[in-house]
DNA sequence: GATGAATGAGCGTTCATTCAT
DNA sequence: AATGAATGAACGCTCATTCAT
């Protein structure tokens, strides 16, 4: 296991690009966009600066090709959710499949939740806000009560809180995902039975 | 030449150290901790770089104070909680509490809130999460069902979501801010409701 | 002689500005403006980069502060110039000043000589060809033949490549200068004679 | 797949290299021998860098072969120019034809003209100097007086400034070439006179 | 006849910070 | 109470060049 000829290089067979991606991530999680250098990432692999460059053209094209390639079930969602009656058993269905969509991409939803202020500024900022927007007019019924309507949107922000702020409780935390989301799906089910005149 | 009152120099009795720290935390809640450089608020204070260094420290010291001055009244808060009995109404209370005192220093929150992966790193960080876990446990009941603390996180993220996130909704923000708090009370009784059997 | 105290810093009084423009202007003519970097005149000056940015806002800058310090007495000669009757009198006059002029800033000229590709994409650029264009005006009678203007041109030019051109020519650079200069003289007077019919 | 004829790729029989060629010196001419990079003349004729290193060893050897293949009439007419007799109309002559070799070359003169800095810490440099070297003492007698030897320096640059900088001038081009070149002429005509006694 | 992948050196620029005055 | 002048370290990025395939 490891290079053909020699131990010394990582195979390099053309996975390289994954592997920046990979590490980006992981230090983008942790430190943040900005902290995070090219250096940084470079010396991880064991490459140099300029081959991140042979393989993205700018620091920003990192974080945008992760999300583009990380946030695709969430866009499948929302065309799926557009499509389905907007009945209580769709929204909840919707808070559920959103629960694994946040699981399937937790670093990267770690990141952008820590990172808001660079996010906006970064060409991703506008995608991801108009998916949150996508999902909340989902299961947002606009005839609703304000607070109804407040209920529906942190049932969204309980599924994020449950990822990185809960982390720190001490229980499994898979216990804490199904608390979680039953809270979150208490919520939007509230919503609905105001929204549905009593 | 040079007087005092000659409207050249807006008046600067001795108040530059609180100008620094509104243009500081304008521009931080703005575009983030790192993308707002010293250069920058000695510009828009039409003083020198080293002026600053005269009130602070460093860069951080400049936040660091901020925090300290605008959340007292939310250390205030979380000792006046301690002493009270851990009633429903009490838990009530704080939230409505709580929620002033986020209004009272939103772009602070603001700030705290963008800028996670940042305030983390700083001296900062560790006070914020431990007057977070102060507040959660005045209003959590340890024996609840998981379910319940959750709601009671629930509560106070709401109040958070409520101050940044719901800003884009088309609605009266006092309204908004009415809904809000209505949803994180409703998360505490609720909770409340289940803890004490029933 | 040297510094006060020691003769490791040379003298640096307020000068830094004035050292930095010299070195500059030095190395732009010899190697031009591309292949000078910031890193070799900060070393030949013994500070930092840093320390240029202290003083230019660019690498650009440098080379338009020294454009408009050392051309104002060009700008001055078209002022004069477009004050006077056209006279033939006048155009040699103009012919004789503008060979001082150029003389008086002799290796800016001959940097934006030998780097014309470099000034077109540079502020100085259209600065630069509209002063020219201002002096061609002045000693060319827009109702004269196309040749006779031809010879208004050539003589800025034989000026120009007195300066620069010629200096392989094996013979006393003061007599060169007169030489030049009375070639130079002797195209703007045909060039009237031309145009003044006869 | 990837017929001859496809039209994905131009036509492409074994002429890369002067496509290279072609689209180099469109490039140097237009922004300039250091801003023209190779990626960027690799990414206009859709091959990659490495493809350009196939045919040219460095960056500096596609400008010398363009100097190379684009200067042999300047060559010709150097040696032309040697075996004739010193006469008057001679002299005429190779002015005559120097203008046509400029105009058969344009860009690569234009380049030249415009990146003298460059061409002279390039091989080029010094050939180019000694061919204009060698031009000159074809029409310079160097028994004349010093105003003569420039007047004929003059003629030279008068068709090279012809060329490029009196593009702006209003005038039909073949008309201003028809001036340009009766000054040059006549230029070499009056240092003729003077050289002869009279 | 060319590509894919990478390198090493260097660039212009910005930053938080220092310190004598 | 503040400035003028500078630094050291780092940053994102680009370049000409190389080489195995």
């Amino acid at each position: 296991m490891g290079g053909t000829m020699d131990g010394t290089k990582q195979q390099r067979r053309g996975n390289t690009r994954q592997r920046i991606q990979d590490v980006a991530l992981e230090l983008f999680a942790e430190q943040g966009y900005e902290k995070t250098s090219l250096r940084e990432i470079a010396e991880r692999l064991d490459v140099t600066k300029a081959a991140l460059y042979y393989h993205f053209k700018t620091k920003e094209e990192i974080i945008v090709s992760l999300f583009e390639d990380l946030t695709q079930p969430i866009q499948d969602l929302i065309e799926w959710g557009r499509q389905q009656p907007h009945t209580l058993e769709t929204k909840r269905e919707i808070i559920r499949r959103y629960s694994d969509a946040l699981d399937g991409a937790a670093p990267l939803f770690r990141f952008m939740q820590e990172n808001q202020a660079t996010v906006r500024e970064l060409r991703i900022g506008d995608t991801f806000k108009s998916r949150m927007t996508g999902l909340r007019d989902i299961i947002i019924d606009p005839e609703s009560s304000l607070t109804d309507q407040v209920r529906c949107i942190s049932a969204l922000f309980t599924l994020h809180a449950g990822m990185f702020v809960m982390q720190d409780m001490e229980s499994d935390p898979e216990e804490r995902r199904k608390a979680v989301l039953e809270v979150a799906i208490d919520l939007v089910t509230q919503a609905d039975r105001g929204s549905r005149g009593h």
